[in-house]
RNA sequence: GGACCUUUAGCUCAGUUGGUUAGAGCGUUUCCUUGACAUGGAAAAGGUCACAGGUUCGAGUCCUGUAAGGUCCA
């Protein structure tokens, strides 16, 4: 065993440590062990990605659970992957492609040659986030690396397509969809996102055909697809313009065109909204959902006016051909001005969808495209609407049911070639639809992708070999937990439900977690646009990965958005520091006692030597083992954490280790007090290895507790994973087996002693002499208590910096402080400023005299006497006693300073 | 418009089925390089628990309403 260095350098240990656990296997998935599966499957990383904050969160999260998972003696998978995600890798590579100059549009390469590239750029960059990952420390196992472009996995992709095609669940239509004029592709709902946009509502008139000289005012936010008008709507219900329905108007635009072939009719439809505008609605089937529906029900001719590129085309007319759509919108305000149709214009603010990667608002336009109707959708909402499935946190449940009772048909063709092909061949008007294409001349394959969810949706099984039955799939098929964020709730957590029903008819896992969204310290989103996400790669150097991994849950509360503060990340490498030097005081107290499984250090306690401090250590040991236990079967990462930062720095480091520097003074008491030490690092470094696994190895291994525990054929004997992690009754059950019973008691006498010595020390800080070491304090205490300081009394004169705490029966003259001992002096005789004292007493005494009042009105509340329950209401005497006992001591104190 | 979340110390957050004087970390002030750790130790200051009602012997906690901020859906 070498000597522990002064403080916690991360990067060496971390590249040691992982280097080994790679070497030797540590995180491979074994179907070949009887043991109990644990299986989580990674959220595929975009191939693009870099790692960001919530990949952090998301991943530590990820590993925190497959490593307590390893601890508890389970067979462990973490099967990790990426994702081809088709628009944004498809996006990037032709950018630098243009940007080099190789290329003015990817057209010049032609698709197959363009698809080279992406391979290329993706067997050189896509491995970026994968180093990452591992550089945090994940436990993934590598060697089954997937990728949803892999051949295996594509032939899953076109399995379940053409499964799907000849269920009748696919078809292909042309509708209204949602049209990005960046990408230039079709989207699925789930990608438009809705903001708030502030624009003009435009009013201009139109002259009724039929009643020369009657107009209708009609309000809109895009005069620009008036071209495409083909009827107006109102209400057959108002009042007002009932009895013009049958009639025409005469559309304005384009000017150019003859009155004749600009008329078009007035037509009533009941989904017409009285209030909004002028109650008189233009009607464009080509260029909006809503009016696409009623012209559906009318028959309307559909006008296209807006081109894919969002440029207006010959149909709009002269004056708006080949105008961008939003420059076309002015114009044609321009051109309704000049006929004299404007009427007026105002500010409003509407919903507008934007495309979620090009952040332009989308252009609903009729399109062929291929649409799925979801499957096995009552089982996947009955599932978790049963509590089979558990979310957690539960709320993210009823959002989930809600998605499911209002499912749309789902667009799942992309018009890109970054992708998964569709299966179908069309040759004239024959459709073919399989995994080979057809024999025969003429076929040729449509030339759409598919949308990246529908490859992703097959991940839990897809990764796993299927649609072979391997020995993965019946191991560790159906997945235990999943952990993801709630933004891709509907994109990908629900469409994996109703694939894993449909294809494995099963779930594909029983817990989902949902993490927080990490935001900035104003509340925003972090992102790479704002630029106000940290790069985790920076933190890691400057904190470690251990550090940024306990910061990070440590600041991340269950189910709630996370405020990031890198104050927190360094609290976490703080906190390694802590640990490594606590190991460190350990090996410096004395030699090295047999580590090498529970028993051994269990069997070196001896419980004759058990003081109360000894007793309230181990029980505090076993309730933060057993509040940790509680954490994790309630997904609550920080709040274990946090037990595990207020155990170890608190009782442990500023308690247990500081009394023992006296004990390990006594040739008695140093072997049984070393035992216990080790005994609660071993715990320690158990418990927090999920959370921080590189400095826990390190020091598992320094300390000694690396030796052969388990006979666990083929395991690997030296990894602190290897070990078994006892829960708080196993711990308990091993300690009274070697007739070690804990006294529950200590526990509220250490406090007590807690209290004593900070009152000492609060003494000596308002006497300015905090730094000094050789007061004298004197006590008056009655026999019991001054027994009870007694057994104490070499670690609480140490602690308290004095040079003696010595009883005696009456003091005069010295400041005071009252203690669950006793009264305490400190002896500076002569120094004592009795006016500073008397003010201090009095503050006391006025603070202590209105509990007292507060107590005693609850006590004579005969309502409460008699309706509180017994405990609570001998807890008040109880306290009522004391704080009179204490006001009268304090009282006497003061009166004696005259 | 509908659903959900949040509001507790200067900041970020805990606070378990209602029960002693509401906690932590960071920050602030003062003191301390004593033999694990200055990435540290000690002491201290700091809160009418968003607001208004209600239930109860008792409310940060339960109920109703209001306000502010946020998220998702339409």
């Amino acid at each position: 065993m070498s000597e522990i260095s002064k403080s916690y350098e991360a990067h060496d240990v971390e590249e040691k440590w992982y280097a080994a656990w790679q070497a030797a296997g540590a995180f491979a998935g074994r179907t070949d062990d009887g043991r109990e599966p644990y299986c989580i499957v990674i959220p595929p990383p975009n191939v693009t990605g870099v790692l960001t904050m919530g990949h952090v969160l998301n991943n530590t999260i990820q590993d925190i659970l497959a490593r307590r998972a390893r601890l508890e003696g389970k067979s462990v998978l973490w099967l990790p992957g990426t994702d081809h995600a088709g628009i944004a890798t498809q996006t990037v590579v032709e950018r630098t492609l243009k940007k080099s100059g190789e290329i003015k549009h990817r057209d010049d390469l032609g698709r197959e040659k363009f698809l080279e590239k992406v391979w290329q750029w993706k067997e050189k960059h896509g491995g970026i986030i994968i180093q990452q990952l591992k550089k945090l420390g994940c436990s993934c196992d590598w060697d089954r690396e997937r990728f949803t472009m892999d051949a295996d996995y594509s032939r899953c992709v076109q399995k379940v397509f053409v499964e799907l095609y000849k269920k009748g669940l696919i078809y292909r239509g042309k509708r209204m969809v949602n049209w990005c004029p960046v990408s230039l592709t079709a989207l699925s709902d789930e990608e438009v996102i809705m903001k708030e946009s502030r624009g003009t509502l435009c009013y201009f008139k139109v002259e009724v055909a039929e009643k020369p000289g009657t107009f209708l005012t009609i309000a809109t936010t895009r005069p620009e697809t008036i071209p495409g008008d083909t009827a107006v709507a109102v209400n057959p219900k108002d009042p007002r313009y009932a009895h013009l329905i049958g009639q025409h108007i005469v559309r304005p635009l384009p000017a150019e065109l003859p009155r004749e072939q600009k008329l078009i009719p007035i037509v009533g439809d009941a989904h017409v909204d009285f209030e909004f505008g002028t109650g008189v609605l233009k009607v464009t089937p080509a260029h909006d959902k809503a009016d696409f529906d009623i012209g559906q029900r009318h028959g309307l001719a559909q006008i296209e006016v807006i081109a894919a590129d969002g440029k207006m085309n010959d149909a709009a007319g002269a004056d708006l051909r080949g105008l961008d759509r939003f420059k076309a919108r002015k114009v044609a305000v321009e051109k309704l001005t000049e006929l004299g149709a404007l009427v007026k214009e105002e500010p409003y603010t509407n919903n507008v969808g934007y495309s979620e990667r090009a952040d332009v608002p989308v252009e609903p336009r009729l399109s062929e495209q291929w649409f799925l109707k979801y499957p096995s959708v009552e089982k996947s909402r009955a599932v978790v609407a049963s509590g089979e499935m558990k979310f957690h946190p539960e709320r993210w449940a009823k959002v989930y049911d809600h998605w499911m009772g209002n499912i749309q048909d789902w667009c799942i063709s992309r018009q890109l070639w970054w992708g998964h092909r569709v299966p179908v061949w069309n040759r004239g008007t024959e459709v073919y639809c399989g995994l080979e294409a057809p024999s025969g001349v003429g076929w040729v394959q449509d030339p759409d992708v598919l949308d990246t969810w529908f490859s992703s949706w097959l991940w839990p099984f897809a990764t796993m070999g299927w649609p072979e039955q391997t020995a993965t799939l019946k191991k560790f098929y159906p997945t235990t937990t999943l952990v993801t964020g709630p933004d891709i709730i509907f994109f990908w957590v629900a469409r994996m439900i109703m694939a894993g029903y449909e294809f494995m008819g099963e779930l594909p896992f029983k817990h989902v977690y949902f993490t927080g969204i990490i935001r900035d310290q104003s509340g925003r989103k972090m992102s790479k646009s704002l630029g106000n996400s940290p790069d985790p790669l920076d933190l890691i150097a400057k904190y470690g990965a251990d550090g940024l991994r306990f910061g990070i849950i440590s600041l991340a509360p269950q189910g709630q958005d996370i405020r990031f503060q890198e104050d927190r990340i360094e609290s976490g490498k703080n906190f390694c520091n802590k640990l490594w030097n606590a190991a460190r005081f350990r090996q410096m107290s004395g030699e090295a006692g047999d580590n090498s499984t529970l028993a051994a250090i269990v069997a070196r306690l001896d419980a004759a030597k058990f003081d109360a401090d000894d007793h309230a250590i181990l029980d505090r040991l076993l309730a933060t083992t057993r509040e940790v236990d509680r954490c994790f079967a309630e997904f609550e990462f920080s709040a274990a954490v946090h037990a595990l930062y207020g155990f170890f720095w608190n009782d442990f480091c500023d308690w247990y280790v500081e009394v023992s520097k006296s004990k390990l003074q006594s040739p008695n008491l140093k072997a049984n007090c070393l035992a216990i030490q080790d005994l609660v690092l071993r715990q320690t470094l158990l418990l927090l290895h999920p959370f921080i696994p590189f400095i826990t190895e390190e020091l598992w291994s320094q300390l000694g507790y690396s030796g052969v525990e388990r006979d666990v054929p083929g395991a690997l004997p030296r990894f602190i994973q290897n070990a078994h992690l006892d829960n708080a009754s196993q711990l308990a059950t091993t300690s009274h087996a070697h007739g070690l019973v804990l006294d529950r008691a200590a526990v509220a006498a250490v406090e007590k002693l807690k209290s004593f010595v900070s009152s000492a020390r609060a003494l000596k800080a308002d006497h300015n002499v905090a730094s000094r070491r050789d007061v004298r304090f004197l006590v008056t205490a009655a026999d019991a208590e001054w027994a009870a300081l007694s057994a104490s009394l070499a670690s609480l004169t140490r602690m308290v910096g004095a040079a003696e705490i010595a009883r005696q029966a009456t003091v005069e003259n010295a400041p005071a402080v009252v203690t669950p001992f006793g009264t305490l002096y400190l002896d500076l005789a002569s120094t004592v400023d009795a006016a500073a004292e008397k003010i201090r007493l009095t503050k006391e005494l006025d603070a202590l005299a209105k509990h007292i009042a507060a107590t005693e009105a609850r006590l004579a509340n005969p309502a409460f006497v008699d309706k509180a329950p017994p405990a609570v209401l001998a807890g008040a005497k109880k306290q009522l006693a004391d704080q009179q006992a204490k006001h009268a001591e304090l009282a006497r104190l003061l009166a004696a300073l005259g």
